[in-house]
DNA sequence: CCCTACACGTGACAC
DNA sequence: TGTGTCACGTGTAGG
């Protein structure tokens, strides 16, 4: 373990080899070192400042491990393994869980709210997918109508984006719409923007008739 | 970083403390390691060994550092996080992350429960959130009616209180929803009694008008 | 006797 | 400058 530092002969291989002098031998192997920073406080030599830094760094050091073991630990708690896993197998478990985690939070995680009173549009911008493709999210929120999907679906085709999941949920003669959409290679931030617009006006389309104007526009990237 | 191992002064210093000795002056600085294991392929010394197993123990710990650290990099994939946060850091982005995900499931269990015959309303204080926001959970079984899912949002958003996660199974006319309910930070515990009431008032509204008197509270604290 | 996994101290590099 | 993080080589305990 090595708990001994000031006695560690290490210590004084390194003086040795820094070309440290102090009141003493050049080349003897005296090693004042602990005295020096305890009775004489005045002039800190550059030895002792670097013994000092050293300490510090080495404190430091073992903070940063208590750190990071810390967070293990309470991983080690968190995950069904018991307290004598690897370090290796326990955060390869733990990456099994955040990639479950990751899909059951992308399928369910605002998709069960419920339609709100509000006209809502909101496109995130997603995540790095799986093959490369840009995954994001779309949620549109307003009142139901019966010709509403389609239209939903006629936009999507003309942005070339698939859809690859849709959660609907409609109460009282509202809907709310949350589209999982995969949009390819040859597409840009802008086609989000496209998008945003194209559903922008087709709340319009459908408020434009009779409807209070209580639309509200929700933009938000993540 | 140290990369040259062989010429590295601390191999002759422990080389020295080790008793070796071996064909030259025994406490003479000859360190004829490189050459021995070299030319002289047979009778392997038994200071070769010990330097084998050095070298072999380097590597094994290399290739755990790697191991680990690959788990870490697929982390960092996986959360919302560049390639350059810290090791530390990260891993108590990854606790969070775990968390969200054993309150998930914890209530996956038993908010598949059917709807049961006697009207229930139970109020869950929930645990710490991952971003200070406390999580809590409400349940509702009654008699199915068009008007109900309305009214609680109307509740819900009167007290400021923001739905996360809302499961409800139908069946024979009865209902049960399972809410999963997000309190900001200028909620506290009050606001779950304000809950349980509002809830309360909007069975017995349900009740009053014909229903059999079988409605029960349950209160839960977790 | 391996071998594995861990904690430690240290040099290097970044801000 | 110091302050913090990382990779490395090493000592050491347990299988």
């Amino acid at each position: 373990m090595m708990q001994a530092d000031e006695s560690c002969e290490l210590y004084r291989f390194l003086a040795q080899n820094k070309g440290f002098r102090q009141r003493g031998g050049s080349g003897s192997c005296s090693f004042p070192a602990a005295q020096s920073l305890s009775t004489e406080t005045a002039l800190p030599s550059p030895h002792d400042r670097a013994l000092a830094a050293l300490k510090n760094h080495k404190e430091a050091e073992k903070r940063r491990r208590e750190r990071i073991n810390s967070h293990l630990d309470k991983l080690r708690t968190l995950l069904p393994c018991n307290s004598k896993t690897d370090k290796a197998s326990l955060l390869a478990k733990v990456v099994e869980r955040v990639k479950e985690l990751k899909h059951q939070t992308a399928d369910i995680a605002e998709l069960e709210t419920f339609p709100s009173e509000s006209d809502e549009i909101s496109v995130l911008s997603g995540e790095e997918s799986d093959d490369g493709r840009l995954l994001f999210k779309a949620s549109l929120c307003c009142e139901d109508r019966s010709d509403l999907i389609p239209e939903l679906n006629d936009i999507l085709n003309s942005l070339q984006l698939k859809t690859v999941r849709a959660d609907i949920v409609t109460v009282g003669g509202r809907i709310r719409n949350v589209l999982l959409i995969a949009a390819n290679h040859h597409h840009s931030l802008e086609s989000l923007h496209f998008l945003q617009n194209a559903l922008k006006s087709l709340l319009e389309r459908s408020n434009c008739s009779d409807r209070s104007k209580r639309r509200r526009l929700v933009i938000a990237h993540k």
